[in-house]
DNA sequence: GTGATTCCTTGATAAAGATCAAACCTTAGC
DNA sequence: GCTAAGGTTTGATCTTTATCAAGGAATCAC
């Protein structure tokens, strides 16, 4: 593990309060690791034994029920994951693989809930982590549940665009079927979904999006603060998908062996 | 404030384990309250002031966007909500209204972060609470976007059943257009996919329901402890409803008066 | 490069779910 | 008990979304 990768894992949200001492003994019992694209990290049930943290590369979060699988969260460095079921010590809920070639952090869970107790400001840090990724998961939910799918395009695509600055252009980091399968549609659905929003001041071509008409999208598909955010909150194990780049950021798919794409802290 | 009810409050895995005086001073900050049937108590971006307790009757949490609302839980005596949202001191994301006459405690969302810091088996408990919260959405939203609606239905029946000890006849706690609304359909979507669940070993009269083929219904749609857990982590400010009642214990709509109605930590 | 995947799109069709309207039933309040 | 309000069910219809199939485009491995 490289200085300026621990730096980094130190500026992270979750262990930036706490005191160098824990951070040191914590870094200690964790293992860095590379990972080829495509593994399986983690398959939902197993029990929870480490807290991941993604240094570099990109890594899917998914579900799967009687065949059927669900993309929950795209999460890209620096964030952490499955913090959740580390705490509770409970099987995971949701599998994990790289989407590309992937650098981890691996934290055991059981020195996690120790700094835990020894640590009160890593407590707070930790208690904030959870409570951001709550609400992350309720917005999700409050997003499947109030709009259609032409509605969250239109709203992911505008979260998009204030992530990428305000900028009407933008390209998107994820592949376009992870997208569809996180936002609750089938690709061929997001295809034509897309298509459709044309008349809505939305033009896509490959990843690059541009909005040409703002005002006609924002008055399609309104955001909303509760359900799009932000809420300053921005913290990992939380479930969206990583922050756009800029059109002359491509090729996008290895845009995360670049210094680091979109908010690290989205996840 | 009746004595008992401190009891229970004491009782609640939030509380538990937090030391005698911490609780006591807690407790003393707190505002006890009765609230008719139908109140709002709470707005979706309203500041987090209070961490809401449920003494008493039963509360319902519910998002709107452009007019439309969902139901996102029904909770029940004696369990918290929004702690999520007191913790990060941030506005909620959901609304709450009564559906009957409640009583409620009210603890200053200041005075839980201070107790947090002081008492650090308090910490545990939160920090416990709101992981078992976040994992709770987590299922909420795979079992929206991994299962059509007959399948929630069946699935959310099974768990009913469960809950009611493994019964084959048991009484829904809940109005139907609120389960309705909590699993992603409208009442009329419910009503006629319940009927569809005839052929699958499930009669439902009014709010009694009556397994009558426990095999084909599991064949029809697997439970999943991924999904509909349980996980042991019952805790508050999940995602879900409350427990059902057994036949006898009709009127169903105000079980909340007696001793307490279903699993008290299920919400 | 070149071949082989994998992804994306489009079209046709089918299924699932929503909406509108009306009747019925239950419950709460008087 | 009676009435009014709200919850539930049913039917008809329409919209949304999924599925199946196939062609085209981009990407990766060799």
């Amino acid at each position: 593990m490289r200085p300026e990768d621990l730096a980094e894992v130190r500026s992270l949200p979750l262990f930036r309060n706490m005191r160098a001492a824990n951070f040191q003994s914590l870094m200690q019992g964790a293992y860095a690791q590379r990972f080829p694209s495509r593994l399986e990290l983690i398959r939902q049930g197993q029990r929870a034994d480490f807290l991941h943290v993604i240094v570099e590369g990109s890594v899917e979060l998914y579900s799967e029920w009687k065949g059927a699988s669900t993309t929950m969260a795209v999460v890209g460095p620096v964030s952490t994951f499955i913090l959740a079921a580390c705490i509770r010590d409970l099987p995971y809920l949701m599998s994990a693989r790289t989407l590309e070639p992937a650098r981890l952090l691996l934290v055991p869970a059981s020195d996690l809930r120790a700094a835990f107790r020894e640590d009160p400001e890593f407590a707070v840090s930790i208690v904030s982590e959870l409570a951001g990724a709550y609400r992350s998961m309720a917005r999700h939910a409050k997003n499947l549940k109030l709009r259609n799918s032409r509605e969250r395009i239109a709203c992911y695509l505008l979260k998009q665009s204030e992530l990428a600055g305000g900028a009407d252009r933008f390209v998107l980091q994820v592949e376009k079927r992870l997208v569809a399968s996180y936002l609750g549609m089938t690709p061929e659905n997001f295809s034509r979904a897309v298509r459709g929003l044309e008349a809505d001041g939305v033009r896509m071509a490959g990843q690059t999006v541009t909005i040409t008409d703002r005002e006609a999208l924002v008055r399609a598909c309104p955001p909303d603060v509760l359900i799009d955010g932000p809420d300053l909150e921005s913290m990992s194990d939380g479930v969206s998908l990583p922050g756009p780049g800029m059109p002359e950021d491509r090729p996008a798919r290895r845009a995360a062996s670049g210094p680091r794409r979109g908010r690290e802290t989205v996840a």
